[in-house]
Order: structure tokens, then C-alpha cells, then sequence
DNA sequence: TCTGGGGTCCTAGGACCC
DNA sequence: TCTGGGGTCCTAGGACCC
């Protein structure tokens, strides 16, 4: 088989846009003052970087870098830092995403801050820049995109435009040759798909640059690893493989999961976090109407420091459910082997089995309407007045807990919050 | 003192069935 | 005494993504 790269390709050109430094440019949105400013965002708990600006990039932070490290060096006294603040980038990215919706017939979201998208046949270029233009316009957020007869190779395209800072790459405008030297020249750690153990898995087989791995046998790959590896390389070469169209979402897991913000070393205290986590994991549950039949449960000490201390024990629920008081009482079996006096730093709940609401009828009489209505009673009292007023067990306190996540750095919510619109004088 | 929070997909292997 | 083969379903765990 030889690589298809290019024009010559039957397939409809796939564009992949993607929003620069997004947390970090919604932040930049918020308040202007930080355009031009080497700004991160930080993690929960404001804990490490996760989202850089050019600026700061240049200053040799890197993606995950801790912010208590960051802070202390001496280099980096102009960066500045932000709390996250999840509700506001929500919105930005919904904005996006709909704009891109709106603007290509078969089109998938593929990340918070990336579309996938195909593009007008016969001037894939004008299209995505008229995509690019409309989300400066309405959302003010600037992005950089890639085109490619398959989706790994608008990856690379749009891997190539960052580097590059250009607005956009199109590959299928380029003469074959050229999509191979770019091929060349992309480490195959920097390929969709590939991770660590794959690339030094590939380096066994003197696969080392993008070019090697579309030029190996797909037989071998699928052999060696699985058919996700096949695909990567196939695509690589030029042969779609995977579909561009939008698929309905069909949630699988509802995941809630949180560092600390202090630890805990006692089953009590573990036990409110337990409690709030779980009623937090039952509202979305009910947001999407939809019941699961296993909760997971963990309990963990930090990852860097000897002795991990990891617990984690999967309740059946039985029938699903999404009433918080059952999710709660799923969580009191993993305190029982909490080792005591050991600093927790990391606590989740998992929730699986998931079906749409209603569709498993209870055998014996199906729910009790009494904690139906207290479930909707507690969401309507912390929606209206806050998380703080009300919860299951000790979880409802009108002061936050010592446990609860830091967010020493936040910028007003300024586009979600009422309180916090900014003000033109 | 302080190192994120979600997800998806695939595979292997065990249980179970005929 | 002998002890198949193929199928499905489920779960755990690995690998990867942003």
C-alpha cells in the first residue's frame, strides 16, 4: 500500500479547529489587562498548569508544572496565575461549538476546546477561515486549525499551524512530497494516539518519525498493539478510517473526583467528603436522567510521597438509582478499611452501569416518592442559594470545609454570574 | 503546606452456557 | 476413565486523550 497524501485523495478534506490556550484566552476575555501578560491557568486546588499562553511558554513553564514550584522562581516573577473556573469556560465552549455546528453539515465535538469538521470540497481553506473569522467575531477567542484527507493528518496539520503560528494549515493543498518531509519531521510521540509506552514501544521497531509509522505494515501494528494503532497508521498514510460524522454522546461513566484542598486523616471527616461527592455525582446523574447500577469508591494519599495509601471498594446498586441518600450510603463501606491517622489527599466516586432513567422497572414497587421529592427539594434549595446551605450528613455547612478545593486566584464570572457582570463606566 | 478532573476504547481473561 | 469447542457477557486494567 502507498501513502495518499494530499489532493489526490477521494475522501472529503477533514478540518480540525482548535481554540489557542483556550482556559487562558477565556481568562484574557474576562480581563484584558491580561492580553500580552505571560499568563497559566491552574488546575483544582490550584494545584499545577494546565493551560499556558505563548508568553508563558516562552518562559519555559511547562503543561502540569505545580504552581507552589512555579511561584518561587526567581525568572518567573511576571507570570501571572488564575484559579480555573470551569462554569465560565463551559459557556465559551458551547458558544464555539455551536458556531462550528452551524457552519459545516457533519461536524463532531471532539474536546472542550477542539471541533472536527469536513469541509466545503472544493475550497476547504475559504470554508475554515470563515469558521475562524466568525469565532474571533462572536466569541473573541482566536484559534488554529488543520486540514487533512483524515483526521490523525489534520491533527498534524494543526499541530503544524501552532507551531507555526499560522491561523491554518491545509494539507491537502500540498504536493505529496511535502506532506512526507512534514511527516519526517513530526516525532511519532507527537502523533493522535500515540503515548509513552507506544513510542517506545514503535522505537523497538526503528519507528521513530510519523513518515516510519504510515510506512509500516498495518498487519504488524494490529498485531503488535490493536486495531487503534492500525487505524493511526492508516490515517497517517492518507486512508480514512475513522468517521468524521457527529455520534449522539452516550454516556458511560459519571465520574466526580477531587484533590483536597487539606487532608484528611479521619473516617468521619472522609465521610462528608464521601457524602458531598456523592450527591454531587447523584445531580448529574438526574441532569441527564439517568440511573447507574455500580458506584466505585476510592480513597487515596498523595501519588508522590511513599506509603500511597489506595482503598477503593464498587457497590452494586440494585435497582439503578440516582437518589443521592442511596449513593451516599454506598460510600460508608470504604471508611471501614480507611487506615486512620494516614494523610488522604484524594477522594472519588465512580459511577457506572448507566441507563436512561425509568427503563429497569423496580420489582418491588420502584422508587419512593418521599426521597424523590427531597432529592429535587435539596437541588432547588443549593441552586438557588448555593451548595453551602444544604447537603446529606455533615456535607451541608454554611462555612466551606477545611477540605474543600482551594480557588485562591479566581477572575470574576463575569459572563455567568449575575453578581459579577463587569461594569462600563 | 502545595503536583487536575474528567473521559474513551480496547483487550484479556473468567464465568457461564449449550 | 474420559474431560471439546465455540459463543456471549462482564469486569479489570492498560493506554491514551484533552
Amino acid at each position: 500500500m502507498s501513502p495518499s497524501w494530499g489532493r489526490a485523495s477521494s475522501a472529503q478534506p477533514v478540518a480540525l479547529v482548535d481554540v489557542r490556550s483556550m482556559f487562558c484566552s477565556v481568562e484574557r476575555e474576562l480581563d484584558p489587562t491580561l492580553v500580552d501578560v505571560p499568563l497559566i491557568v491552574l488546575s483544582n486546588n490550584d494545584g499545577c498548569a494546565v493551560s499556558r499562553t505563548d508568553e508563558a511558554k516562552a518562559l519555559g513553564v511547562r503543561m502540569g508544572d505545580p504552581w507552589f514550584k512555579l511561584r518561587e522562581k526567581p525568572h518567573l516573577s511576571a507570570l501571572v496565575a488564575r484559579s480555573s473556573n470551569y462554569a465560565e469556560y463551559g459557556g465559551y465552549s458551547s458558544r464555539f461549538h455551536t458556531i462550528v455546528a452551524g457552519m459545516s453539515a457533519v461536524s463532531c465535538v471532539y474536546s472542550v476546546d477542539e471541533a472536527f469538521f469536513e469541509t466545503d470540497r472544493r475550497d476547504p481553506a475559504g470554508h475554515v477561515a470563515a469558521v475562524q473569522h466568525r469565532v474571533r467575531r462572536w466569541t473573541g477567542l482566536p484559534t488554529a486549525a488543520g486540514v487533512g484527507s483524515t483526521k490523525v493528518l489534520a491533527k498534524v496539520a494543526q499541530r503544524h499551524a501552532k507551531t507555526t503560528r499560522s491561523p491554518l494549515v491545509d494539507l491537502t493543498t500540498w504536493k505529496p512530497g511535502e506532506v512526507r518531509d512534514l511527516l519526517a519531521e513530526t516525532p511519532v510521540s507527537e502523533v493522535w494516539g500515540v503515548g509513552r509506552r507506544l513510542t517506545a514501544g514503535l522505537a523497538r521497531l526503528d519507528v521513530h518519525t510519523a513518515l516510519d509509522l504510515a510506512l509500516v505494515d498495518p498487519g504488524v501494528l494490529r498485531r503488535g498493539w490493536s486495531v487503534v494503532v492500525e487505524r493511526t497508521g492508516r490515517e497517517l498514510a492518507g486512508v480514512p478510517c475513522m468517521p468524521v460524522e457527529y455520534v449522539a454522546p452516550q454516556r458511560k461513566q459519571i465520574m466526580f473526583s477531587r484533590m483536597l484542598g487539606r487532608t484528611v486523616d479521619s473516617p468521619q471527616e472522609m465521610g462528608d467528603v464521601l457524602a458531598s461527592y456523592a450527591a454531587s455525582a447523584a445531580r448529574r446523574l438526574r441532569i441527564h436522567d439517568l440511573e447507574a447500577a455500580l458506584m466505585t469508591v476510592w480513597i487515596s494519599s498523595s501519588r508522590f510521597r511513599d506509603h500511597v495509601e489506595h482503598k477503593s471498594i464498587s457497590v452494586a446498586l440494585d435497582p439503578p438509582t440516582s437518589d443521592p441518600l442511596r449513593l451516599v450510603e454506598a460510600t460508608r463501606p470504604v471508611l471501614a478499611r480507611m487506615r486512620t491517622g494516614h494523610p488522604h489527599n484524594r477522594a472519588g466516586v465512580l459511577l457506572t452501569g448507566l441507563t436512561p432513567a425509568g427503563s429497569q422497572p423496580a420489582l418491588w414497587g420502584g422508587s419512593d416518592p418521599a426521597r424523590e421529592r427531597l432529592a429535587v427539594a435539596v437541588d432547588e434549595l443549593a441552586r438557588r442559594h448555593g451548595r453551602a446551605v444544604v447537603g446529606y450528613g455533615l456535607a451541608g455547612l454554611r462555612t466551606a470545609p477545611r477540605w474543600e478545593m482551594r480557588r485562591e486566584r479566581l477572575s470574576p464570572a463575569a459572563t455567568t454570574s449575575w453578581a459579577e457582570v463587569l461594569t462600563v463606566r
